[in-house]
Formats: structure tokens, sequence, C-alpha cells
DNA sequence: AAAACAATCCGTCTTTAGACGTAGTTACAT
DNA sequence: ATGTAACTACGTCTAAAGACGGATTGTTTT
């Protein structure tokens, strides 16, 4: 059975990574770069012209980011397959990207045949996720939902004022509710995440990015 | 007057980015790549055996950071140029990677004749600070000295266990150390960092990663 | 030697925080 | 319509926090 070309599209705003790429993907049988961007808006653009069959995406980018495109894209286009290749590994970039509906995830660290054998894999719709990716994969499944979410939006208002260092009486103000009333939702939110004092709750809020 | 080849190391642990950079300077005339490694300790050692001119280098890599890398490198080999060419703008990084000896400092995004560019320069011991970086970099030496560098050990002490949501009570036991005299510190600690409370004090020291 | 700083401690006083109980209003779901 | 949950609010009480002043000891700087 004769294998089709593969049509890949580079988008990166390093112009360094995307020749990089370039220059590993041109030595692989099979596979074609058809065009580099620089942009997720370019990249829709492009797949307006031209469908490729594969991408090769960046999530960090100037305009709209490497999450937004994949959903842009794939919208018009599902049949394109997306992996995204980034740098480094946060725990929020993960789960959005592969939601967005990005078939692999590779780190820049991965080497050349990681990379066109990711490419190939995705013809087949087979994901190809970093090891070190999955690891926090699976803790972020694993992990039980955050004590936050049980919060209501009142309580969750109060929490991120604590969390900005302010006093019952100036979320009170800030509020427009009494302050026996910022009492009693603090008192709930020291229950529910478990806390012992308003400053535990400020460090809860900071940490979980709340603010 | 004749212009000798300029042999340049790249160091970087993306192989990625290394042959991307290769790609770009081999087109370049009167730059030879003479090696590339991935990281720190091999760069280190190529020097022993062959000594570049000049040396790109990235920060963040696996056994010895490009400060250190930069470092050694420079105390054989003080002549050899190094420029720094790395992703992200930490402010925590320009500083000591210029201060280990780093005569440039790039970013990743930087085009093809940039870099070339700043090899050139930096055989004439000439710095190129990418303009961004560059701000940084006013911004770093104007601003005060932070808050809590003036903040005695012990009273950092006491604000790290602040900032771990301890109580005044619990602090004194583990410090061994009266509850009086914990309040004490932690008056000075408030008036010295100018907030408020243990509250603002706590989110300061977990916004400062001083915990 | 004198001055400045660091770390320790004490007491007093005021304010803030937090627990606990009670309760009225909406809004939404059964 | 009845129940449940959320938001609001008040009062009381205790504990914690913080300001302020004063004080001792040892170290470092001048």
């Amino acid at each position: 059975m004769e294998k089709r070309i593969i049509k890949v599209l580079v988008v990166d705003d390093h112009e360094m990574v995307r020749k990089g790429l370039i220059g590993y993907l041109e030595t692989e049988n099979g596979i074609e770069v058809i065009g580099d961007v620089e942009n997720g808006l370019e990249a829709v653009n492009f797949c307006k012209k031209e469908v490729p069959d594969v991408i090769l995406m960046d999530l960090i980018m100037d305009n709209i980011s490497g999450v937004e495109a994949t959903k842009k894209i794939l919208a018009e286009h599902p049949q394109i397959k997306i992996i995204i290749i980034t740098s480094y590994i946060d725990e929020e970039q993960i789960f959005p990207a592969l939601e967005a509906g990005a078939l692999s995830y590779l780190l820049k660290t991965a080497k050349a045949d990681e990379i066109a054998a990711a490419i190939r894999r995705a013809m087949d719709n087979e994901s190809v996720i970093e090891p070190v990716v999955a690891a926090k994969m699976l803790k972020y499944m694993r992990k039980e939902p955050k004590p936050h979410t049980i919060l209501t939006e009142r309580e969750l208002e109060v929490l991120q004022l604590i969390g900005n260092g302010k006093t019952n009486q100036e979320i009170a103000d800030t509020l427009f509710i009494g302050i026996k009333t910022v009492k009693t939702h603090v008192s709930n939110i020291l229950s529910k995440l478990e806390v012992a004092d308003r400053t535990q709750a400020a460090i809860y809020a900071n940490r979980n990015n709340l603010v």
C-alpha cells in the first residue's frame, strides 16, 4: 500500500525553532513541511489556503495562543492532526491543549526521530505523550477536586479579597455587606478549606492562583 | 585587515535548538560552528580540548546551569566570549548570568542576523542586550533593594513561618522563644515590609518565594 | 570607649479575628 | 408547595494579633 507524503505545518514564534524543526523533518522520508508560520493567527489563515495533514504547534505565541489556534483550526478542519510541541510542562497548559483537541504533546527536548514518529503516528490517530507529561496528566486527573471548588461564588469573592490581604472591614466595604456577614463567610471558608485562620486561607488563595 | 574565522560552540539541551542555530550560522560568512554540546558540563570539557572564540549558551540545562558553566569556562579561558541565548526573561536569571561574565544576553526569539551580529560584535567585546532584557536590567538596578533584605536573620525566619500560616504561639514553639518575642519580631517585620498585618506578610512571603 | 544593632523578654492596652447560635430573604429544585 | 442552599445579618464571647514602651545582653562598627 502506497504511503502518502505527510504534509506538515510548523507553528512557532521562534524562527530558530522553526528552522530547526524544518531541518530535522526534511531529512525524513514521507514527511514534507509545506509551510511555517510564527503565530496562531497565521496558522489559522494558512489552513484556509492549504490544508496540512499535521501541525506542529507551540503553545506560547504572540497574538492567539496555541490552544486558541488549535480550537479554531479544528473547528474548520477536524481532520488535521495537531501536535503540541512546547518547552515547559505547565500543568495548567497541558489540559487545555488536549481538551482543545491536540493529539500529541511533545517537549522541545524531543529528538528528531521522536518528532517524526509522532507525526507518523498522528496519521493513524495515535497520540504521543511525553512520559513526563503523562505523569503530570495522571497526577492532574487523580487528584481530588480542589477544596475551593466547593465554595459558593460569594465565598470565593471573599477568599480572593483575603488572598489580597484585605481585612474583614475592607471586605465588607468592598462588597457592600456588613462585617458580620463577612465574618460568617470567612468562617465558612475556613472550615471548607480546612484551614485554621485567614492567613492560611490567604496562602491557599495565592498558591492556588486564585488571586 | 584579514578577518579570522570566528569559531563558535553551541550549548543547549534542546537538540532542535542546536540544529536550528547551526543551520543559521553555517550560512554566515566568517562564522564556523566547531561543535555543539547539550549541557554545561560538556561545554566545560569541550573547551579543555578545543577553544572556541564564542559560545552560544542556554541557561537552563540538565547538570550544571549556564551560569555555572559560564563561570567555570571563563575561569580557564577568560578570552572566550559567552553569549547567553535563552527563552524567557527571568529577572532572577539575567543578573547572575551577566555577573558570571556573559557578554551578551539574547532571546531565542532573535532572528538569525541578530545572532550573527552579536557574535561578530562579541569579538570586539561589544555587548548585545535585547531591548526587553535591557529594560528589565534597568528596572532591576533602579529598584531599591527588596524590603525583606533589610530584615534580620531572625526576622526572616519568623516571616517564613508566617508565610506558612503559623500562629505566633506556633512560631514561639518552633524557635524556642517566648510569644512576646515573636510579637516583637512580627511587629518589626510588618513595619519593615510596610504591610498592615500578618496576612499581608504571609502573602508577601509567598509571592516573593521566601517559602 | 561609645554607639548602633540584634535578639531576647515583659507588661498593658486596643483592635481584629473567629466560633457559635439564630434568623430573614431569595431562588431553585423536587 | 416544600425543602434546600445561598446570602445576608445580629449578638455574644474568647482568643489572637498588634501597637507601644521599657529593658537586658552580646556583638559589631565607629
